[in-house]
DNA sequence: ACTGACCGTT
DNA sequence: AACGGTCAGT
């Protein structure tokens, strides 16, 4: 059975909030390491990873992994129950067919309690590489948000371009054309733009995530993307791509380098290797991927990019990269800004996009596959 | 003629904000004592009950009675032109088709004046008994809001039950069932939960309105609910029940347990009494009913639950009670929330709730069948 | 298709 | 607190 207090109903409304316009069913796959969701959107364009790790809840039990298939335009209604302020308590019995929710407010002279049916979902656990990039960006998430927004009224479509320069976002639209370029905060100048030793999802806040194992990391035998389901990068057409439930999630699969992305799934592939990470020639590492939790056995919660992290950008880069996205998603993404002050867009030339929401207890990440022609 | 002076152009707007979803059109009863307001809903599931006393006014006077029959939707216009500071004069000749109102700015250096067409509307005044109930709950207004509108996200009606745990809202859905549970705020503890010698609306703010003179009242010349057509509880169906017109609305009329039902019209049983108001004793006395501001001369408009009373959730109960209504209404009648920081709920089993809500110049009172199968 | 109500944002 | 936008109901 599985017993979760969250001090806060909120971390789990907005969590919500963000991802609810994206995916309407999706399995809570729970166990004692906390619990993860992964879900592609309702048109397979991108895929939606969400960690909220068991030392992130007040109390957490959860005796034997288990699958909670939720519709979450229910569970929206049902956290709209809650104040932001409750104590949170979700439980399910082993097997059960409801998830059982508790809201104690602080003050505790008021307790609500609802059920609300559970589902069975085809649970395609979806494999993403934990891979490294050729550029990290990281920025105030409210900024990246008035940036999507402000472009998404001019055009369907962004160029993000990582460069010396900074990172630029630009599209092109019927009446008007927008560029938005941030450059380094100065502050932050020396770590960044330089040549990074490697670029992975960053865990701690504004630290590079260490490295350091991941060199060493089996080089990628076949070097390649594994197959399970996910977005497929070349696929992107001039729309994005639309993958099919059983591809395989190649965040930037073949995509410059190589990542391998086992999938969760399958778990044959997983011994693959993927290789030098872009300019860099750090061999990159594997595995890990989604269930990224055990990244560096992360006990780092608290200390990320949560709320509040360095203000200003930090760009680092180990090669230029112009990528196009569809700003319709970016806008999405950016609801996750609620979540947490900073984001950080991760990317490599024709591989998807990462855009990542650490917060205290865990994280949303997006993966956007590119649009062609973009480079 | 009509003439009253109010100090703050807000009072009447939120007033009509508060009720002009339920009641599109009806008659401002005006008499030298103040003015009344009831009505039957739109669908003649609830009936409205306002009151403004006379002394509530800057200024009034009102020569004779004389029924106003207003739009609502009208008026909520006209009065959008008024600021919620600004000082509001309403005048009327009579015999009169038109309603003036003008407006003064505190700066005294902007007056606006509108004249709004009247028209003439059949006044089937009401017949609201002043009975006694089971269980009075006093809590904040926004409390309450809340809880109605969490629960119509998941179903249609709600179960109240006040019992010793306190009192609990529940209501089942498709997706969902939710319960809500206030226990008695400590601090009040001591007064509520006990055998209260009688549960009649409260007037001032947390005491319970005498009820010495009502018991003396008259004691109903004909002791009956008047013949106004009301909500009648028994019809309640599985549905709120549809009160025709010419029915009588006997929120408890005669008694807790038994209420009669006779349909207004008649008027001959007004004999009924009433009588031991549930578990308490106090002969309810009748006729003010809803022309409540008479209760007690009422100077206290100020120090009523007015704006904020005590904070907290005051449970008084002389039996259990359980009762289902449509959160529709509920949630329609929480509106009120506006006016006033508190709101009383009085319930007896099978007789219509009544929600209350005092404010310095009077209240609005709002009454709804249950739904049957409820209890 | 239009009007009204409700929710969210500024 | 007010205005605008979105969604639902008639």
């Amino acid at each position: 059975m599985l017993e979760a207090k969250l001090a806060e109903a909120g971390t789990l409304k907005k969590m919500l909030d963000a991802i609810k316009e994206l995916v309407t069913d999706a399995n809570f796959e729970c166990n004692e390491e906390g619990i993860t969701l992964q879900a592609m959107d309702n048109s397979h364009v991108a895929l939606v990873s969400v960690l909220l790790e068991a030392t992130g809840f007040k109390r957490y039990r959860c005796d034997r992994p288990m699958p909670l298939g939720v519709n979450l335009t229910s569970l929206t209604k049902v956290l709209k129950c809650a104040k932001d302020d409750d104590e949170c308590t979700i439980k399910a019995a082993d097997e059960a067919d409801v998830l059982n929710l508790v809201y104690e407010a602080k003050s505790s002279d008021r307790i609500a309690e609802y059920d609300m049916k559970l589902m069975d979902i085809d649970s395609d656990t979806l494999g993403i590489p934990d891979t490294e990039y050729d550029a990290r960006v990281t920025m105030p998430s409210s900024e990246f948000t008035r940036i999507v927004r402000d472009l998404s009224l001019l055009g369907e479509s962004v160029r993000i371009e990582v460069s010396k320069e900074g990172i630029r976002f630009a599209s092109d639209g019927e009446a008007a054309n927008g560029s938005v370029l941030l450059r380094q905060s100065d502050a932050i100048g020396k770590v960044a733009q330089s040549k990074v030793t490697s670029l992975k999802k960053e865990d701690g806040d504004g630290e590079v995530v260490d490295v350091d194992e991941e060199d060493e990391d089996e080089e990628a035998p076949d070097g390649k993307v594994k197959k399970e389901k996910g977005v497929k990068t070349e696929a992107a057409e001039d729309d994005d791509v639309d993958m099919d439930e059983d591809e395989e999630f190649k965040a930037n699969s073949d995509g410059e380098e190589e990542q391998d992305e086992d999938e969760g799934d399958e778990g044959s592939e997983s011994g693959k290797k993927r290789k030098k990470s872009s300019s860099s020639n750090k061999p990159s590492k594997k595995a890990k991927t989604a269930s990224s939790s055990k990244r560096k056995g992360k006990g780092k919660k608290a200390d990320s990019d949560d709320e509040d992290g360095e203000p200003g950008v930090r760009i680092e880069m180990n090669a230029h990269v112009s990528l196009t996205f569809s700003l319709k998603y970016l806008v999405n993404f950016s609801k996750s800004a609620t979540l947490c002050n900073r984001v950080q867009l991760m990317m490599s030339n024709d591989v998807p996009l990462l855009v990542s929401y650490e917060f205290g207890q865990g994280h949303i990440r997006y993966y956007l596959a590119p649009k062609i022609g973009d480079d």
